[in-house]
DNA sequence: GCCCAGGTATAAA
DNA sequence: TTTATACATGGG
């Protein structure tokens, strides 16, 4: 990764890809909106800035080198080759060859362990356009405003919230779980900042003690707010996708990638249940009067 | 109105 | 240990 400072802002040169579609609209992050020019915005850490891919090099524009060398190196994990990441999970599992190119260029971000926590709580039971309005409320209502939009609140911030003033959000029944998650991290029962290294499985356990957290938003949470590449998934869909479209393959021979490999298993199983929704209508269409 | 959404808590087999 | 339901809300 070599980058340059202009007069548009940080511009990156990779040896990997970057795809800004695949990575901020693939049910990662909720906080990342599109722009009319195909560029994306969004706050982290406090910080805005708007990402543009332009011929292979990626522009961070309003950003410090200093925030650019803090945060963003970093939140885009820009010192991955996912190139090689790629190869190591085709290696390990050649079947998963069509999932990877299935979904080119996308990088998991290492997001704030809170905010990733709160969003996969908030994530259960619910559809991407509702998640992003929940968490956009939650900021609106409980985060910093700042010059170009509003921070993620802190767990400090929620924990003194009572059910009842969570009302705003419109969150359902997940509001209990968001206030639990909340003073659970705020009174330091829970570390999230320790699981960056700690073994895999102490982690998830410790996530699960909290209401409304299971297997799932456990792994998501280790995943994306962590950036444990190697949280795997134990979830039904998993289950599933290995023993229909990649039967032979188990969760444990995906390797220290296997989280990654989730995310284009995901893509990949999508895709294909779409397809095979579509030629079922299509079969129902030729079989009408 | 009905169905479903990157699930989980709870009760029951 | 595995399997069935309710859960709040809103987009399609």
């Amino acid at each position: 990764m070599e980058y340059k400072i202009t007069d548009r802002g940080i511009e990156i040169k990779l040896s990997d890809r970057f795809d800004l579609k695949n990575t901020f609209d693939c049910g990662q992050c909720f906080r990342w909106t599109e722009n009319p020019d195909g560029s994306y915005s969004g706050i982290v850490r406090g910080k805005y800035a708007r990402v543009v891919s332009d011929g292979g090099v990626i522009i961070i524009e309003g950003s410090s080198e200093d925030d650019f060398l803090n945060i963003w190196k970093g939140y885009f994990d820009l010192e991955n080759d996912y190139n090689e990441i790629r190869r190591e999970i085709s290696e390990l599992c050649p079947k998963l060859v069509c999932a990877l190119d299935s979904m080119d260029g996308i990088r998991i971000l290492s997001q704030e362990p809170w905010e990733a926590l709160c969003s996969f709580i908030i994530s259960q039971n619910n559809n991407i356009p509702r998640i992003k309005g929940i968490v956009t409320r939650l900021c609106e209502n409980f985060g910093e405003r700042g010059e170009y939009g509003y921070s993620f609140p802190t767990a400090d911030r929620i924990a003194q919230c009572t059910e009842e003033e969570l009302s705003p959000l419109r969150s359902g029944f997940r509001a209990a779980y968001i206030a639990d998650a909340a003073r659970r991290v705020s009174c330091g029962e829970v570390v999230l900042e320790n699981m960056y290294t700690l073994p895999i499985d102490e982690c998830r356990a410790q996530l699960m003690k909290i209401k409304g957290v299971g297997p799932k938003v456990a792994e998501c949470t280790l995943l994306y707010g962590l950036h444990r590449l190697d949280a795997f998934p134990i979830d039904v869909w998993m289950k599933r996708a290995l023993s229909t479209l990649f039967s032979g393959i188990s969760v444990s021979d995906l390797g220290r990638y296997a989280g990654v490999a989730q995310q284009y298993i995901f893509h990949y199983s999508r895709l294909e249940s779409e397809k095979l929704k579509t030629e079922n209508e299509s079969s129902v269409l030729q079989h009408m009067p």
